[in-house]
DNA sequence: CACAATAGCTTTGTAACTTAGCTATATGGC
DNA sequence: GCCATATAGCTAAGTTACAAAGCTATTGTG
């Protein structure tokens, strides 16, 4: 009973008392804010948060059945995708996972040793490296579709056609905001100690 | 020179001979599909990728600058965007993360020790503790926000207003997907020696 | 009142990374 | 052409981010 008191106003303190500052806010952008308020952004946020926990458990539940870890998954499928569109090297690898080239060095040696990835010198660049998938991991990668279809359908379930477009559009420009804002992070690292306006 | 060799075709096999099979499809959802293809569906999964893995970092840099680790912050902002709907328990955390209660226990100890979360025991059931942020916390997250600001700002430049509707009101049905496809790889995965079609 | 289930903690182990340092090649100025 | 600088990748070493198992204390349930 009385669970009612259990509520909670976000703005009040532990005491019950408010504090007179207007709570900062995490995004300024109009277009992100609603009412004035970042309210409706952190929602958007934690959703973001809860989602992609579940979309890397699902990952590596795929991963697992065809005895791949969840990273090296990844970087299997990565290497298959960035085939299509030109020579693939570890640094291209890494970029596009945004991880350590040492990082995806060891792991595609892990895929080398399972014989699903081939790497061979690159004709262009003899410091390079050129991955390609092999013929064994294709047929294993189709021989897990039909459960990849299955989960695929089940996660994005709620999506309709016009979303999808949407996404697709929005996504480059979403990679970019991404470089951009961990480049800007490393810059607030690197002067973070200077300035100290309480 | 002749580096248009390069080319793929997405098709073929290494030599260069067209498999007779016509692709399995990763998703069969019909609204995700395009001209019967996965193609687009497929894009959309390895930009999500590329996304997240900058978000993530984004995250972590945010982190650093509050003397956090990235999951440790994560913790911290969820026990309070939480809080403001009710109770917040270890599992209740863990279940909005995604991950083990033990992960949970560990990492809110260390918040407490940094003097971030208060761990009291609920009233209702004394196996659990009520989690929450303390004072000193929401300061700590005060003072972050400006740059919090700038990077979500740069992060989600290309969103706009009627994006973050559309996404916000996806985003329960994408988290339920995500908890129904992590149970079906379950299911799979209990299940997954007892066939074997070729 | 037994019995099963649940919440949380601790221990123990493993996997997922990163940083630093190395070598080999490439590149841009002089 | 040659030197300085940068880049690609590898290796080794260390750290962190987790999860599984097992325990105790509680709570619901027949």
């Amino acid at each position: 009973m009385q669970e009612g008191s259990a509520l909670t106003d976000r703005r009040s303190g532990p005491g019950g008392q408010v504090q007179g500052e207007p709570r900062r806010l995490t995004v300024s952008r109009k277009d992100l804010l609603r009412e004035g308020g970042d309210g409706a952004f952190r929602a958007f946020v934690h959703g973001l948060l809860a989602f992609t926990a579940r979309l890397e458990a699902t990952r590596n539940g795929l991963a697992g059945l065809v005895g791949l870890s969840g990273p090296q998954y990844t970087i299997l499928i990565s290497i298959a995708h960035l085939e299509e569109e030109g020579d693939v090297s570890v640094s291209t690898v890494a970029a596009h996972l945004h991880c350590s080239g040492a990082f995806v060095t060891l792991e595609v040696g892990r895929l080398v040793k399972k014989g699903l990835v081939s790497k061979r010198p690159s004709t262009t660049d003899r410091r390079r490296v050129r991955l390609s998938v092999t013929e064994k991991a294709r047929r294993l990668l189709a021989g897990l579709a039909p459960t990849q279809s299955r989960a695929n359908d089940t996660l994005f379930a709620s999506l309709d056609a016009r979303d999808l477009d949407r996404i697709l559009e929005l996504l480059p420009g979403l990679i970019a905001g991404g470089d951009a804002a961990t480049a800007l992070m490393g810059y607030e690292i690197a002067t973070r100690d200077r300035k100290e306006d309480a």
